[in-house]
RNA sequence: GCCACCGUAGCUCAAUUGGCAGAGCAGCGGUUUUGUAAACCGCAGGUUGCGGGUUCGAGUCCCGCCGGUGGCUCCA
């Protein structure tokens, strides 16, 4: 007996081995057209699945837009057919792997031929008459023995390697067609709609490279990408919603509204603040500045370039060597210094080994104070470290700053520090270079020369709690102040990897002092692992672009390991000495991609108080100029006004205003004049109607102070 | 860094199979004096991203570089 519960608490009662399409019927012939797949205790399974005995939570998949698992389920079943469509066309193909992922599906495959964007249509045409036939998706499965054979006879190793990797005795298959018809197949683990011809309307979008199993050190693979809608109105729909996004794209509005430029001759992923810009993130940079203060923050300032020696303290250089542009003035003696310090510390060994003491002969048969005081091969490991570190801390090898705290934890130590002191928290707006992938750049998102709203927190153990709360509740209150609500929090914490240093013991606490905040705090939010730094684990506020790429702003972070390798301390109230903790926070990110992100969510009309022209003034002809100047004079003592006086005729003036985003157009024409007055209009076309010049600007001064989004 | 695509005036885009580089907007000059999202006339604007090659002839074809875009990888 199968007991079927449907959503609305109805029991169906079936006999033993009755399919879900069976038990879809009973409940409607309706139903059981529309059907795509069934859900069984929040499984998706086929249709032609049996279900199994005692009762059973069931729900009927249909093709509808709001409904992710029925998507899910007809974008799986939307990639076979493109895979076939594909192979057909290039018989060739070796098939990888192709699941459904957020708004559609991709294939990764193995083509010597390069799939471009010109073929998307024969794709789309030969999947049509696959469509069209409605051959059904049906399943049959081997025992693991025999399916290996069979996909060793097939000899296509990554469907091999799929299947090494899949659990289970048995491998299913799905062929699109009936069992032995000779239809394409694949392995796979389903499940798929009931037929080709239920996949609704769908396009093919891209293609892109993708490692296999994203492992860089493998060959490249071409992943196609597709969505899939249950109509063509959805899928219309859907491509719309794409275009109006791009029209938000931070790239293309903030050089037309004036705000920055990137300009290849300066540097690729370096910013250019225009005047507009400047002033929006001067703007963001008083209001973080007055948080600040309020919050016991004490602003300093600090070079953005500093010696290698205090970068090889921190172990910035040369482990990230790679996303660091190259190192100022570093002698060849220095280079190879290095180098003999890498190699003795990869030796791990208290005794030199001979590539180490051939180095170190190099090295000093040109400089007689190194052979002076020799390099004995039985001197321990840290006592040849400390030797070469000694060698390296006269060499004059600068880096531009890839991080800000060394510089911090330096003021931290310019003093002598008593637990009264803490916690000391060090804030600055502080500029950093990092030589990012030449393929990772873009727009303000990433960049490589980037400002940080950045402060590094001393305390002691007991406070790190509150002060990891503290900086939390900046953070969100930052991002609320400018309505970017639509965030995600992720605690990212470590994994099995080796990135990370420290002890054991200092990472468990860190972790659980992240997680204890991130439970307390109400946010809606879910573990990284793998996600933290080397030094630490953080929290992150993650949020979305124009074109649902997902990006770090805010960020949390918990740091035992500086404190140690600075050998940080505080004099205790037991008169000993005591290691502090860091806490590293900037509650915007990177200012660049907070305004990036920030002009996005806008699309371009700030709010006021950001807003870097934030009102017109607009004659209606030039018998009103003299008062308009007037006017203009008086709003520009409290806001930041442009004039336009030109010859224009007014509409063409409001729709150039209405174009930049200007939140509100003052509009004087003789009535203005008449009655000393002036006309307001909103950039989204609301005539406000007539008022004096300081009823605007008061409202306008109300507005800004509350910082209205 | 890897794969693919793209690069023509400040911006958006044209230019048969390889055959005289063009338009709109913006800019500048003039006319117009305007009432809530485009007044009219004119002028100027280019070593077609850069460097090689093929060809009688290259914006167009080939190679290299630079830059951009979408992914992948990375993101201290």
């Amino acid at each position: 007996m199968v007991k079927v519960r449907l959503p609305d608490g109805k029991v169906r009662e079936h006999p033993d081995g009755v399919t879900a399409a069976e038990a879809v019927r009973a409940i409607g012939p309706g139903l059981a057209r529309d059907a795509l797949a069934a859900q069984v205790d929040g499984r998706t399974v086929d249709l032609a699945a049996r279900l199994p005995s005692g009762e059973v939570e069931f729900r009927v998949l249909t093709p509808k837009a709001d409904d992710p698992a029925a998507l899910e389920v007809m974008r799986h079943s939307a990639a076979h057919v493109m895979a076939e469509a594909i192979c057909s066309l290039w018989p060739e193909t070796k098939l990888v792997y192709g699941p459904p992922v957020e708004n559609g599906f991709y294939y990764d495959i193995d083509l010597k031929h390069a799939i471009s964007p010109e073929e998307f249509e024969r794709i789309e045409s030969r999947m049509a008459e696959i469509v069209k036939e409605d051959r059904p998706f049906t399943r049959y499965e081997l025992p693991r023995g025999e399916a290996m054979t069979k996909l060793e006879r097939e000899g296509n190793p990554y469907k091999l390697d799929n299947a090494e990797r899949a659990e289970g005795d048995a491998l299913s298959f799905y062929v699109t067609g009936t069992r032995d018809s000779g239809c394409w197949e694949d392995l796979c683990r389903g499940p798929h709609v009931p037929s080709s011809g239920r996949i609704g309307a769908y396009k093919i979008m891209q293609v892109a490279g993708a490692y296999h199993h994203g492992d860089a050190s493998k060959a490249m693979l071409q992943r196609v990408y597709g969505t899939a809608w249950p109509s063509k109105k959805e899928l219309d729909a859907y491509l719309n919603q794409l275009e109006e996004a791009r029209k938000r794209d931070h790239r293309r509005l903030g050089p037309e509204l004036g705000l920055f430029a990137l300009d290849p001759l300066v540097g690729s992923g370096l910013a250019l603040w225009k005047p507009k810009g400047a002033i929006l993130r001067h703007t963001l940079e008083v209001f973080i500045r007055e948080e600040l203060l309020r919050r016991g923050y004490q602003p300093v300032y600090t070079p953005h370039i500093g010696k290698l020696d205090l970068y090889r303290t921190s172990g910035h250089f040369p482990y990230y060597k790679d996303s660091q542009f190259p190192p100022l003035y570093e002698s060849e003696r220095a280079r190879l210094l290095n180098a003999l310090w890498e190699i003795a510390r990869a030796s791990n060994s208290d005794r030199a080994g001979a590539e180490e003491l051939a180095l170190f002969s190099r090295i000093a048969a040109d400089h007689a104070d190194l052979r002076q005081v020799g390099y004995p091969a039985d001197l321990p490991m840290e006592d040849r470290l400390r030797r070469i570190r000694g060698w390296l801390q006269q060499e004059d090898g600068y880096l531009l700053r890839p991080m800000n705290c060394p510089h911090h934890i330096r003021i931290y130590q310019s003093d002598v520090r008593s637990y009264r002191d803490l916690p000391v928290r060090l804030a600055e707006f502080g500029t950093v270079y990092r030589y990012e992938q030449s393929g990772e750049i873009g727009g303000l998102t990433r960049v490589r020369g980037m400002t940080q709203d950045d402060a590094h927190i001393f305390c002691t153990p007991e406070q790190l709690h509150d002060e990891l709360a503290g900086c939390v509740d900046m953070a969100r209150h930052a991002l609320n102040v400018v309505g970017l609500t639509d965030y995600r929090v992720r605690a990212s914490l470590r994994d099995g990897g080796d990135k990370y240093v420290g002890s054991k013991e200092n990472w468990d606490l860190a972790e659980a002092a992240i997680l204890d905040v991130v439970q307390h705090s109400g946010m809606n939010w879910f573990v990284g692992r793998g996600e933290a730094a080397f030094y630490g684990p953080k929290i992150d506020f993650l949020v979305k672009d124009c074109i649902g790429r997902e990006w770090q702003l805010g960020t949390v972070q918990c740091d035992y390991n500086l404190p140690e390798r600075f050998e940080l301390k505080y004099i205790g109230a037991d008169n000993h000495e005591h290691r502090p903790v860091m806490v590293h926070r900037a509650p915007l990110g990177s200012l660049e991609r907070f305004v990036g992100i920030l002009i996005e969510h806008f699309a371009g009309a700030f709010p006021l108080w950001l807003a870097p022209v934030q009102v017109r003034v607009i004659t209606v002809s030039e018998k009103s100029r003299d008062y308009a100047r007037e006017v203009l004079r008086t709003v520009q003592k409290g806001l930041r006004a442009e004039f336009d006086d030109g010859d224009e005729r007014i509409g063409n003036k409001i729709r150039m205003a209405a174009h930049m985003k200007i939140p509100y157009l003052l509009i004087i024409g003789e009535q203005e004049v008449a009655n000393r007055t002036v006309s307001i209009r909103t950039r989204d076309g609301r005539q406000l109607g007539s008022c004096t010049v300081a009823e605007f600007m008061a409202a306008c001064a109300d507005e800004i102070v509350k910082r209205g989004v």
